[in-house]
DNA sequence: AATTAATCGAGACGGTACGTCGGGTCTTTAC
DNA sequence: GTAAAGACCCGACGTACCGTCTCGATTAATT
């Protein structure tokens, strides 16, 4: 059908590749990015190091695979009542997602490597991954008509005045209590409003 | 004068100083961070490499000490009349560091190694780069009446509010029209108000 | 027959073994010994990696294989009328093969190898290549009576005395002209009669 | 005088290099020479990979650096009263070489890669090892009227007459006992007294 | 004809050495 | 005592080959 080989040769381990995933995130989290390399992801993962570049080129990419699709379902927050009741919810779990979640201390450190790699931030520019989880919230307040229809746009600033003060927060080791998430929610729901 | 040997021996070198300070700057913009080691720091300086252990440790320390003096410079916007002119006019500074200055670049990569390392979150800690350029603002914005006075409290997320949105298209390498600059203004105004 | 599958299954391709032989010798004019690997073997001869190693340990089995059967053609030089011609038809014949032939040049990095590695030393053993081309000349010098009868024992010097000194010089790189050859043969003959 | 740099920087370490010449004829030993990578040749000899690679560029290289002297040394033999027994102290020594001494094992070893790699016989091409230990020999039967003078030219077959035997059942696993030298060197006479 | 079993080409697997590069330290001479 | 130069030991880089394994597909002799 598609490719040339379909199944030619022996197949790829499932078992490497989920293997390879979980080293990822738990080197991330016991060692650091930095001192995270091609070498010891192998090792912990008790795979080959080739095997590891058969697959991904840098380790970037193997953080990427690993973050996105815990990051889709850690942000699907729940829709609330209102808009504003909708942005705090959204808001709490983003500063969850960016503060707690393995998923999240991937996304800061691939951000981080983005500034100093190009390549690394065209895979970012591939998935908005926190547009996937602000482009709901976004769009149900277009629905009931708190937020003008240009603000789900491609380009709109309005994701960046949703998520953008509690990324700022996050990569400057600032952490952001409750009563904050809600001053935020009802803030940026104001801004928004403004952006209609 | 004061200690065992305040100024005995060959004293050191302002050359180098310099000479190091503008090789960072200008490998930054060369050939990017991830490519900018300490070996060819001292090489683009015509400096010995010990000469630049001396006096830093790592070239986080050197990119921090040639950014945090033009970052002060360069966001020091011009006072407007009314608290929404000036907050677009910090934005339009803030937006025109990040996007060219090179101590943009610079603070943009060393918020991007804080991800990394924790010795270069710390580093960043010692000094607010935004916040400096944006403190005054809000002073004279809670001088007005406009906002409250705990928003320029020492952990307040008002910082947060005002740069956070373009900190985040920044990082993620979308670019800010003078449109979408005056929008935010207006939009980040309300913001704050509400978080009065 | 004798073992528990004398001929259940399908058999042996011979197309593969003889595809393999062949890409041996080429490579080995080629690429030369040691840019030879199992891989450029298997992919030259259009065959699987597997079926090499299925029927051949080491890329010196193969070399082996396909060695042993054209040294003995090459080197069984036509019998002269004295043992003097003898000889000298026999070193010129050497001398070709050393220098110009195929299996020579396979034998040589046999040779080479087995300083390395003693499987290969213990392999080369299994076959007394040179011996086999020279026995028969030394044999016809006995039964002329040029030679006495010890000097075509098992582990008699009298190969080594005929065959090492053209090995010496093609093993360091050096060319024998017919002259020279000639002049060998002499030496050969003398020397031999002194070892009667 | 008369290089660029004279003494500028830090001068190369002797304990290194000896350290080095020394974990190669130790692994040559244990492990033999296509189990001696230039991972183990550091590791072995306490000392950096990178300091190895900066003085030599292959495993063969700092063999032969090895290798050279000691074969000199050992190849010295004795002047005999008369030119047989001149030539038969001469083989013994050789015969020691070859068999037991580590010189001789490294010079086996880089006559065998010598088959496999060019560059490596182009190095070994640069000293004439054996020839350095036989032509004082030849020269002695040329002075004492045994042997012409053209048998000590550069090219000359004599060395190769007098060596190749010895070196042929060295490189095939043979060993040659006291009685067979001395007849080699009773028929290595009566060879070269015919190529007079 | 159907079954059985060893072969075939292909290619991924876990390893390990390669030669290079940057890290941070040290040891020189020159200033 | 700093500066410039450069060698030191260390370890990660990405590549290549090792020898093994797991596939689907052949290919004959045996049922």
């Amino acid at each position: 059908m598609t490719a040339g080989s379909p199944s030619v040769g022996r197949p790829r381990s499932e078992r490497a590749r989920v293997a390879v995933l979980h080293a990822v995130d738990d080197l991330l989290v016991d060692v650091g990015y930095a001192a995270m390399t091609m070498k010891n992801i192998a090792e912990r993962a008790g795979v080959g190091r080739q095997t590891v570049y058969r697959w991904w080129a840098t380790k970037a990419e193997i953080l990427f695979e690993a973050c996105v699709e815990d990051a889709g379902r850690e942000l699907a927050s729940e829709p609330g009542t209102t808009t504003v009741s909708d942005i705090a919810n959204f808001l709490a779990a983003l500063a969850e997602f960016l503060s707690t979640s393995p998923a999240g201390a991937a996304y800061r450190a691939l951000l981080g490597e983005a500034q100093h790699d190009p390549a690394v931030a065209v895979l970012l520019g591939t998935v908005d991954v926190l547009g996937l989880g602000a482009r709901p919230v976004l769009q149900r307040a277009v629905d009931r008509g708190d937020l003008g229809p240009g603000a789900v746009g491609e380009d709109a600033v309005a994701v960046a005045v949703l998520v953008g003060p509690l990324v700022y927060r996050a990569l400057t080791g600032a952490t952001t209590d409750a009563v904050s998430l809600d001053e935020l929610a009802a803030a940026a729901a104001e801004s928004l409003r403004r952006l209609g």
